[in-house]
DNA sequence: CTGACACCTGGAGTGCACTCCAGGTCAAAT
DNA sequence: ATTTGACCTGGAGTGCACTCCAGGTGTCAG
């Protein structure tokens, strides 16, 4: 699978696919004879995996190093682990920081349209 | 009230306050004889209702352009409520986004454990 | 009267995560 | 044979939201 298909897929320009690779936020993806990177299967996988974690604001850095360890091997399971809950309990903590602010801003939409509704009624009344 | 003061009491630095009064995240506030910035009770409220909503990730230029039409009077309350509804769409947008990465996480960090849990037990039967 | 502070300004610098660009290769179509 | 188009690389540029800095002022303690 050529690199502008992954794009389509994923909706990840091809200058962000190479960006990621060149980082380590995904493994190195294979290429054929000419060079052209080939993805697989599998080199997909990763590619969502990163597209997902990013959608939610995970940091480069965390993603980085638990790919990096995901290719050490078995030995680094542990470390893989401590990362994902470290990354969970803060996406916990953002996730709600940003409900008590999505509640305040209920709250004070409901007090602008105990503003305008009146008025409304005001106009339909004339 | 004075910068510092403000600073500790809402756990940003005086930059920040700075910086937010000069682009207009907050209204003006009155300076004293000798030109430094002397906080009101309603400076404050204006300072807390900046830092909440960029805890929540909405965009400087958005509040920017509350802050300015609630500046401009009634006539821009319908403006403002727009802006307000818009933010809390692409709010309670985000957190459905982030809600839907933390149960992956979840699952994931779970499956992670069905490896780990059996190995220790392992060591403990040795 | 001289530090020592807290404050001021305008502007430069930083970190993050892309995004764009120039210059080049290669394969297929005209 | 050349043009087109997708791909490659290294590196520069961008947008956002701060954060830091240099140079200066005003006030108060010793």
């Amino acid at each position: 699978m050529q690199i502008s298909e992954v794009s389509e897929r994923f909706d990840l320009s091809t200058d962000t696919l190479r960006y990621y690779e060149k980082i380590g936020l995904i493994p190195p993806v294979p290429r054929g004879e000419n060079g052209l990177r080939d993805y697989r299967e599998e080199d997909c996988r990763w590619v969502e995996f990163a597209r997902c974690m990013r959608s939610a604001g995970l940091p480069i850095e965390a993603l980085r190093q638990y790919v990096a360890l995901f290719r050490q091997g078995d030995g680094t399971i542990e470390a893989r682990l401590a990362i994902l809950r470290d990354q969970r309990e803060q996406l916990a903590q953002r996730i709600a920081e940003q409900q008590a602010v999505l509640d305040r801003l209920d709250l004070k939409i409901a007090r602008y349209d105990d503003i305008l509704l009146p008025r409304e009624q005001e106009l339909a009344a004339q």
